[in-house]
DNA sequence: GTAGTATTTAAGCATTTGCTAAAATACTTA
DNA sequence: TAAGTATTTTAGCAAATGCTTAAATACTAC
């Protein structure tokens, strides 16, 4: 990496040092949590887990209907956010339904409704 | 696209159907969420954004030095916030500070205190 | 067992991402 | 003006992403 750094006489290194060490220690914890965050960010799966979350009993066959893509790449999209506990599944049958986990249900909560705001918006 | 979609004679036609015109409605208002998710679900940026909401004046050159990584890589990840409207930016002298923008801010704080919390965990 | 359905996994590919190094721009000061 | 500093932009590249098709697995019913 380019070392030349800023030379900044009126940098405050003690405000520097402070937000490295805190960086550092809370380091886990930011990958963790973006890692969950970058799920939510793709609209495909973003869509997922609205879904998930104002309709119950949804297989990823019904995903695909509702989405216009392949099963497979529900499926896909699917292990992910299971991987990262986002969603849970049941089997019934040779049917596996998906729902959203309850913590992440919390947290996404805000964003769902600025979602759903939209279309009180658009319908003026 | 494939289409040899699933046959489920116990699929629920009217729910699909809801669920269709539920997202195509809303369509846009999901890639625009996504897209704001999206910024927050990379780990550097993530950072930035924490570091911006807990510290005042912070330039690319200290963020750079901060995070260990390029100046240019950091003027990248804020000119991609700036233009999403999570930041801005106010000129003094020849130094650029960057700022979190209010409604990121408030949307954002559950996960900055999802972050900040691990530390007292981590601290046991 | 075989046939059929639901789902996942693997392979392949075009596109996007995030970084570095280097060049370009913007600003300040002598 | 020229020299120096702060920042952005460009070019290039390795790695990751998201999709499709096709193959594999899991389950149910006959």
């Amino acid at each position: 990496m380019e070392n030349t750094s800023c030379v900044r006489p009126f940098a405050d290194t003690s405000q520097i040092e402070r937000c490295k060490a805190t960086i550092d220690t809370l380091n886990g914890s930011f990958s963790h949590v973006a890692d969950g965050l970058e799920m939510a960010g793709n609209p495909v799966r973003l869509k997922i887990l609205f879904l998930l979350s104002e309709e119950k009993g949804l297989c990823v066959c019904d995903l695909s209907d509702i989405l216009g893509i392949t099963v497979s790449a529900v499926s896909q999209h699917l292990r992910k956010m299971k991987d990262r506990n986002l969603i849970h599944s049941s089997k019934e049958g040779q049917t596996i339904y998906y729902s959203l986990s309850s913590e992440y249900a919390d947290v996404l909560k805000p964003f769902f409704h600025i979602i759903a705001e939209s279309e009180i918006l658009e319908a003026v």
